[in-house]
DNA sequence: TCAAGACATCGACATCCATCGATATCAAGA
DNA sequence: TCTTGATATCGATGGATGTCGATGTCTTGA
């Protein structure tokens, strides 16, 4: 690590260090990967990082994306809005339209972080 | 599956079927796989989780639990309540304590489920 | 410049949840 | 049987969260 611990955003610290069962999770670095795990922990939530992922190109439009639901859009939206400050999906802007990726190391590494005992 | 999905339970839910990143996730699934997210998206579980798993044995008593936190005692058994609930810890009592244990099975599956396309 | 459409933000509301103190339960010893 | 200690349950409370309708912001094309 080049950076002290208690700099690291949620997204980094999830890819650091040994797996949940291997030693004891500091409580800083649990605070830090709880958010990822809630932002995860929704239906709506969990969906839409699926459908996203599974896109071709791993990409997914907005526009798509409430199509799949019986939810309004500014519903949506702040579920978006919550994966991507997360840092579990990535956005992009092209035209009138907004395209969501999934970030897949983060997943990886979250998955990593829980399972890693395997 | 021997089960039809709709009598899963979320743990059962967790270990079948493909992972997140290769086909959207149905309604159903999703809706059985959050809750145990969601009982692993909070701090003190994590390190709930986490010391129980690193323990001797793979399991710690609730007398340990409690001086780890510094949380009240109903507190900390309502975590345990929940982990509990959600299929991710087991339960055991010995004479006048009671023991947890992590299901690694679950918390594999579960990682599986995520992290699935590497 | 205007209208239309895609998406985000805002404010409100109902529900859920983490936490606590008080209390109940239950096993072991004296 | 009584007491003690370990754990669970209960009820209350403040704060977080999912959802919505209304509205704002941009971009495009006419």
């Amino acid at each position: 690590m080049s950076k002290s611990e208690l700099t690291l955003t949620p997204v980094e610290t999830v890819a650091c260090c040994s797996p949940l069962v291997r030693e004891p999770l500091s409580a800083d670095r649990a605070e830090r990967v709880a958010p990822l795990l809630k932002a995860l922990a929704d239906p709506v939530r969990l969906r839409l990082v699926s459908i996203v992922a599974a896109s071709e190109g791993g990409e997914a439009c907005v526009c798509d994306l409430n199509d799949a639901f019986d939810l309004s859009q500014p519903t949506i939206s702040h579920h978006l809005k919550v994966l991507h400050e997360a840092g579990l999906l990535d956005r992009t802007k092209r035209g009138v339209w907004v395209y969501y990726a999934v970030r897949r190391e983060v997943l990886g590494d979250l998955a990593a972080l829980i399972g890693g005992g395997a």
